[in-house]
DNA sequence: TGCCAGGCCGGGT
DNA sequence: ACCCGGCATGGC
């Protein structure tokens, strides 16, 4: 019962550990970018790749002034893989911001107001239907571009409940996600700095480079 | 110097 | 249903 209890009612855990974050690195300010569109090329080029290298071709993209809609579609494949090249894999990148950059175009007319309208299962049907857009890149988009209420899990995320037993192990991107969307209220503000400050907890480091610091706001616990 | 970073896809078992 | 190789740069 105790134990059944346990594993059936995670959700005061994660409403803890949210505080206990919070409490320890203060709020982030994600996502870093200025505008809608910026966000979502950001989600694309930072696809395994640390958030430096991305900056480095987002500003690429800045000098020149292209970071538009209409302005990235006007470049050929090539031209947009050699300004974003920094971010790393810039001919596959350059496909799959092709991709998405085409579905706003010509699925929703430029207007990512249209996008953000759908019921929140639609619009997030419609990013994975762009090839290279997978769980967590429109999870992105559609928390940190449109500010609607869909959880964002990724390898930070495994790795911090994994090591303090916040899910049961063998849970995929969806189970995990499924677990904090029934957990926690339904806010995209709260979802958004969730994301955050498991990303922060990941990449704090202690002095020897592992991965579990002393400190820890999660530590034993 | 090697290993890693805010994944995803396609092909093979 | 998993497992794996490929994709690539820059920082530590």
């Amino acid at each position: 019962m105790t134990q059944a209890l346990a594993a059936a009612a995670p959700a005061p855990r994660l409403l803890e550990a949210y505080q206990r974050l919070l409490a320890a690195f203060g709020p982030q300010h994600w996502w870093p970018g200025q505008t809608p569109l910026e966000v979502m090329v950001g989600a694309v080029l930072t696809q395994n790749t640390n958030w430096g290298n991305v900056e480095r071709a987002i500003n690429n993209l800045k000098a020149g002034n292209l970071l538009s809609l209409a302005a990235l579609r006007a470049l050929d494949l090539d031209q947009l893989a050699q300004l974003i090249r920094p971010a790393g894999y810039y001919n596959l990148k350059a496909r799959r911001l092709r991709n998405l950059l085409d579905l706003v175009a010509l699925r929703f007319g430029g207007d990512l107001e249209a996008l953000w309208s759908l019921p929140l299962d639609q619009a997030r049907q419609a990013l994975l239907a762009s090839k290279g857009v997978g769980p967590e890149t429109a999870d992105s988009i559609l928390l940190y571009a449109g500010g609607l209420p869909s959880f964002v899990v990724d390898a930070y995320t495994f790795r911090a409940l994994g090591r303090h037993g916040l899910a049961e192990p063998g849970l995929d991107y969806h189970g995990l996600r499924a677990l904090f969307m029934a957990s926690l209220p339904a806010q995209a503000a709260l979802y958004n700095e969730y994301h955050a400050l498991l990303v922060r907890l990941g990449k704090e480091r202690c002095k020897k480079g592992r991965p579990l610091c002393a400190g820890c706001p999660l530590e034993g616990w």
